[in-house]
DNA sequence: GTGATTTGACCTTT
DNA sequence: AAAGGTCAAATCAC
């Protein structure tokens, strides 16, 4: 958007966000006089488009920053995409001058499912157990601490917190911190404890979550591990449920689908999402990578939204090894898929 | 009975 | 001092 002034650049903006803001206004309205699956289709097209192109605007419009797109592609069994089922995994790493227990921290936006009959996000494939949860000010809905079962057994420090968004109720924001050190990764296996079942005191009072059958069909596992930039440490494992298909030995491997260009997806190459137990069964996995990336920020979404289209995905393998994520390294969009 | 959740109190950070 | 984060006893669910 070089050539877009910012009074066009924001009144774009606006445009977007008011087509996006409609459109759920629609499927609201849809889904209350005639609830129709090929509706929700759509709308859920369209809305993923919105959210695309608002995307790829604000990264561009974002000084100092680089962007990527990138579509994962999972084999049939390994995504369904419901198509209410918007996934975007937001990590983020910011240098605040706060002294950090955890080496490594990051956010990601889960979109449910409100018509599954859905109390929270999905279970993210890790044991966790609720210790604490606290009204935040200005928050509507109140933040919930989760620490990993095992930590005493296996002395396993991660943490999680969740907090509900105030605009959107179907979006939960999960921060994570720390790394799991315990052995206890679900790779597909379903499990226990989930956000539905968890939150479902606050959140659900007059009713008790379908929460074995439902959860069953809707569980989006997400592994994101970007590491901290500001220490040496890195990250070198992707974790991966058996549901990829091609899961070997510490799931070293993952299909990827991408638009990335080859110079910019090793270094792009930790992140990847997943989704499994999803209804309405696909045959590939159609989301956005955008990654943001400055000394000061990192940022990157990723989209797991159903599309209306689909292109041609092809998928690829590879190996995740140890990587450097130079502060400089040049991300470009190199296609975008609808 | 056992393990998970709730929730008020306490601690830490800014 | 205020807000966020954690602890731990009480309670709940299985």
């Amino acid at each position: 958007m070089e050539n877009t002034s910012t009074s066009e650049y924001m009144a774009l903006i606006n445009e977007l966000s008011q087509g996006m803001e409609q459109a759920k206004q629609l499927r609201f309205h849809l889904n209350l006089t005639s609830p129709c699956e090929a509706h929700d289709f759509l709308l859920q097209g369209i809305l993923s488009s919105y959210e695309k192109s608002l995307m790829i605007l604000k990264s561009n419009g974002t000084a100092g920053q680089v962007e990527a797109t990138s579509s994962v592609s999972v084999d049939g069994s390994s995504y369904s995409g419901d198509l209410n089922n918007n996934l975007k995994i937001h990590q983020e790493h910011k240098d605040t001058p706060k002294r950090r227990k955890h080496s490594h921290t990051w956010t990601e936006l889960v979109r449910i499912n409100s018509e599954n009959g859905l109390e929270g996000p999905t279970d993210d494939g890790y044991n966790w157990r609720k210790y604490g949860q606290k009204d935040i000010l200005g928050a509507k809905y109140p933040r919930s601490y989760y620490r990993c079962t095992y930590r005493h057994l296996q002395n396993c420090w991660a943490t999680k917190q969740v907090q509900r968004s105030d605009d959107d109720p179907t979006t939960f924001e999960i921060t994570y911190k720390g790394t799991h050190t315990c052995n206890h990764s679900a790779n597909g296996v379903p499990q226990p404890a989930s956000i539905e079942k968890q939150e479902s005191r606050h959140y659900s009072h007059n009713h008790r979550p379908q929460q074995n059958q439902t959860l069953l069909n809707f569980q989006a596992n997400h592994r994101v591990d970007i590491g901290d930039l500001e220490k040496t440490e890195k990250p070198s494992l992707l974790s991966l449920p058996s549901t990829f298909g091609c899961l070997e030995g510490e799931n070293h491997k993952f299909p990827i689908s991408t638009f990335i260009n080859d110079n910019n997806f090793e270094s792009y190459s930790q992140f990847m999402s997943e989704s499994n137990y999803l209804p309405y069964q696909r045959n590939s996995f159609e989301g956005a990578h955008n990654l943001q990336y400055s000394e000061s920020d990192v940022a990157v979404i990723i989209s797991a939204n159903a599309s209306t289209t689909y292109s041609p995905i092809a998928t690829m393998e590879f190996p995740v090894e140890p990587l450097d994520l130079d502060p400089n390294f040049p991300i470009s969009i190199s296609g975008f898929f609808t």
